[in-house]
DNA sequence: CACATTATATCGGACGACGAGATAAAATGG
DNA sequence: CCATTTTATCTCGTCGTCCGATATAATGTG
């Protein structure tokens, strides 16, 4: 049964469980990727839009907070803004009460371009979804009840 | 409950707990790709030792193979698998098969760094696993079970 | 008001990914 | 066995994006 936690040095089972959490991640993220590309839009001003989207009500949607919410620095953010602004996905707009601020919004293109893939993640997700949370829940949950077997059954042979 | 499949368009829940998604995989993905950096390795170069490390037994590992896995072309994985070379993590090596295929394997200083960050990666996924896994159930398993409340909660400001 | 802090913006440099095209080694057809 | 096609890898030019350093503007502090 052996279900230690084990802090150790990996299993060679653990390694092909990351590698394998890896390569599926990178499925979706490129699938997505793809998706997106095919209306004309780069995948990281999708990203912004979706994350001005998904952002929770009570955070204010501005350059700083909009970098961490995607991990990217300030300058970064401020350069993606630049570039989804002149697609025409969102608009700046400043503040009444702190002047420095900026306040991003969705314009109506972006919006039609949320409608649009977002079905599309959706099913994305629900495609290896499964596969995604079995990776993670074989590598959180624990390690070597069963050095040898393995009931994986993924997808081999992607794409190329 | 409302546990409809609904696959129309998303809903202002949906598009919430896809941004959220987002949000903790790139602060994953970004933190190991400090710890990375720290080794003074590029977080590129640790995933394709990684993903030999990990590649199943029955595949072997060629250019193609791997471009495959880590879902880049041909051409960019000869070129990280350049980089690699010349920082001594892995090694190109002909087959006698097929002279035009190469064998990938893994220098002593490319096992070196996957130990070192094998503990690292373990740890990563346990602190924020349970929270990806979260996200992807709540948008594949059904939507508007539980619309109001969210465990959320994780530290907001991350880095910057 | 001098000074520090915060929020955004600009610029130069660098890295990595890609497309197009080149080479070398098999496989295939006659 | 040679011509042709296919497969596997490699090379090069280019572009997009990220980052560090630095600049500007607004706000806060004493």
């Amino acid at each position: 049964m052996a279900k230690e936690k084990n802090t150790g040095p990996l299993q060679a089972s653990e390694y092909i469980a990351l590698a394998e959490f890896r390569y599926q991640l990178r499925r979706f993220l490129r699938h997505m990727e793809e998706e997106v590309r095919e209306f004309g839009v780069n995948p990281q001003q999708y990203q912004l839009v979706l994350a001005l989207k998904g952002l929770p009500k009570d955070q204010t949607p501005t350059i700083s907070r909009l970098a961490d919410r995607m991990q990217l620095n300030h300058n970064s953010m401020v350069e993606l803004v630049d570039r989804c602004e002149e697609r025409g996905l969102i608009r700046r707009g400043r503040t009444g009460t702190d002047r420095r601020q900026v306040n991003l919004s969705i314009t109506p293109e972006g919006e039609a371009l949320l409608r649009k893939l977002g079905s599309a993640a959706r099913q994305e997700l629900r495609d290896i979804g499964p596969v995604l949370v079995d990776s993670v829940l074989r590598l959180t949950k624990k390690v070597g009840s069963r050095p040898g077997k393995q009931k994986t059954t993924k997808a081999k042979k992607a794409g190329a």
